[in-house]
RNA sequence: GGUGCGGUAGUUCAGUUGGUUAGAAUAUCGGCCUGUCACGCCGAGGGUCGCGGGUUCGAGUCCCGUCCGCACCGCCA
């Protein structure tokens, strides 16, 4: 037996024990005649204390020490003579009789401490050294213990956990697929799930009512803090149930998920269709943690001198509280911002409305100081607030303002990490025009529903039509994304025409899964939560590589392994494969 | 594909207007130290300034190219 406790357990009640531990070596402080040794493991640290009376090979041993040798020490319990309130096993130490080095180690290239001195670039080289500190794992403990808290939830309400298969067919629609060539069938390629779509549908065909699966999922597209190439969806459908039991079911999982890991409840989420979203917060996911609604004054703005609000399709404000003492630098800065190429505003209007009542604007030489405000009342604006003014085109508007709010809301530290505001964006549009391929394109993707009453529109105003799809987002994160599925082949025939497919493109992409519809499909619903992004959020994180034990970097690459590789001639002829250079 | 920021000791960073031998902290190594827990004190070693080219009497510093990292836009049904 190499051990009888762990590092993080031994307590005064404990004294005079003799015990056996092992671990790593986190610090050696030797004072002269006495040498502690800092041993860890992931339960936490304990202090083993060396002095005179230890035997003469501890001592000669503990001289050769470094960081991060493996150890076992065997010892006795005692009490310290000077204890550390700041250690969970501050009140005791371990008078070493006898260490043994199971292995020694070669000097890590960074600190293994809470706050490592290591840069990102180079921890995620060494990601086994990184996964050592205990910031680590503790975001790899709170993602098991949700993954857990979500089986236990799910399972507890008939859900069963079915897995999919990893190699499928290539699809054209949606992200790009990773793809794996084929052996025994040279020529043809295997594609990566970039969710596991039609399968899942295929298993409420086959009678599973309510399934779900903690499933890897891939897309080949490009990087950012919260998209990893390879990542973690909570997979779910149920069938014979309507967009209202999916949105209750999963608001439940999801409240569940805060009672139990965070301690608190959100309260029941409020619902915005997405128009509503866009108007009020320029995105379809908007932050409700601050507000900064959107206030639409094109109709005060124009009719005067200024040409720009009068060529405007829209006019949008919003109220930053408190600001009105903004300096002409900030001011720039934020002008600047908005003009960013990524945002793509022309200027920035703003109207500054002094706690004294007056009210100063730089657009001063064309509204009085009465038609400022008129603004200033639309947008609920108190004296010391500051008027942020966008304009142009309506849709463009409104995104650049939902991205000079979201600065906003930084600056002005209004994105609180400790509070927790979800909600649920509902009423997405079904079809979103395409301009590069003059084509429309499924927002969701085309097996979702249109609404029953838009359904007229599909031949007049496809771009009007909504379908029944619906988003979790919590605080301004997307955390989840389904909807309610076309069950009928017929509808299902004429979504895929809407789309640009053939008949015979169809069935070659879809056969299987309109064949199937004809053999009893139950209408069926289902949603997607994305588990890293959710673990992140839970963690106070804004990166999701940290809740993933051995992620990607910005390039999609694996620095540790150093992935993706060539592979050998042998390997590229044995898959009839060869290489064209780029 | 694009925009921005960055690349200097093992590590994290500083380095002024282009000018002597490129610094600090930390880590490492050696010495001293009986209550440390970010131990302390003394000392030592450690540099292809990402790479290539250019301007210059002289480049870490300026210019061009390129590679790499991070954030973002496009993209992500």
């Amino acid at each position: 037996m190499y051990r009888t406790h762990t590092c993080g357990e031994l307590r005064v009640a404990d004294l005079a024990k003799n015990v056996t531990m092992t671990g790593w070596v986190q610090r050696v402080r030797n004072l002269g005649a006495m040498t502690f040794i800092d041993l860890r493991d992931r339960y936490g640290i304990t202090q083993v204390m060396i002095d005179q009376n230890s035997p003469d090979d501890v001592k000669k041993t503990a001289e050769t020490l470094g960081r991060e040798f493996v150890l076992q020490v065997f010892g006795t319990v005692s009490e310290r003579s000077s204890k550390n309130p700041k250690m969970a096993t501050g009140d005791i130490e371990v008078l070493c009789t006898k260490i043994n080095v199971l292995n020694a180690a070669i000097t890590p290239p960074f600190t293994i401490e809470e706050e490592s001195d290591g840069g990102d670039e180079l921890r995620m080289k060494y990601r086994y050294l990184d996964l050592r500190r205990a910031p680590l794992q503790r975001n790899l403990m709170l993602r098991h213990k949700m993954a857990q808290s979500i089986r236990n939830y799910l399972s507890n309400i008939n859900f069963i956990e079915v897995e999919t298969p990893v190699l499928i067919k290539s699809t054209p629609e949606g992200a790009r697929d990773f793809v794996v060539p084929s052996r025994m069938s040279p020529t043809e390629f295997y594609a990566l799930p970039q969710s596991p779509q039609q399968l899942k549908q295929l298993l409420m065909v086959a009678g599973y009512d309510r399934y779900f699966q903690i499933v890897k999922c891939f897309r080949d597209e490009d990087l950012r803090a919260d998209r990893q190439p390879e990542f973690t969806q909570v997979d779910c459908e149920m069938a014979f149930v309507e967009q209202e039991d999916i949105l209750n079911t999963f608001e439940g999982l999801t409240r569940h998920l805060f009672r139990e890991v965070l301690g608190f409840d959100p309260g029941e989420f409020p619902r915005m269709p997405y128009s509503e979203a866009m108007e009020k917060y320029g995105s379809d996911k908007p932050d409700i943690r601050f507000g900064m609604q959107f206030n639409n004054i094109t109709s005060l703005a124009q009719g005067k001198e200024f040409a720009v609000f009068n060529a405007a399709e829209a006019v949008i404000a919003i109220c930053a509280e408190g600001c009105s003492e903004f300096t002409r630098k900030q001011l720039d800065a934020l002008t600047e911002y908005v003009k960013r190429q990524q945002i793509g505003a022309k200027g920035l209007v703003y109207v500054k409305y002094g706690t004294d009542g007056s009210l100063k604007s730089s657009v001063d030489k064309f509204y009085s100081e009465d038609d400022l405000r008129e603004w200033a009342n639309a947008c609920q604006a108190k004296p010391g607030d500051l008027l942020l003014i966008l304009s142009g085109e309506h849709d463009k508007t409104l995104v650049q303002m939902g991205a000079l709010r979201l600065e906003m809301a930084r600056q002005l530290g209004l994105m609180d990490k400790n509070t927790f505001k979800p909600m649920w964006v509902v009423d997405f549009p079904l079809l979103e025009w395409n301009e590069e391929t003059s084509r429309y394109h499924a927002m969701h993707h085309p097996f979702t529903s249109p609404k029953p009453e838009d359904i007229s529109m599909l031949d007049s105003k496809p771009g009007k039509v909504r379908a029944n799809a619906y988003d979790l987002v919590i605080n301004g994160v997307e955390i989840g994304g389904g909807s309610v599925r076309i069950f009928d082949s017929a509808l299902q025939a004429k979504m895929f025409s809407l789309l640009g497919f053939t008949p015979e493109q169809a069935e070659y992409q879809f056969g299987f899964l309109m064949n199937a519809f004809k053999y009893g499909a139950p209408p069926h619903a289902g949603i997607a939560l994305g588990f890293d992004r959710l673990v992140s959020l839970f963690a106070g994180l804004d990166s999701i590589r940290d809740v993933i034990a051995f992620p990607k970097n910005n390039s999609g690459r694996d620095v540790m392994m150093d992935a993706p590789s060539e592979i050998s001639a042998e390997q590229l002829k044995e898959l009839c494969i060869s290489l064209v250079k780029k």
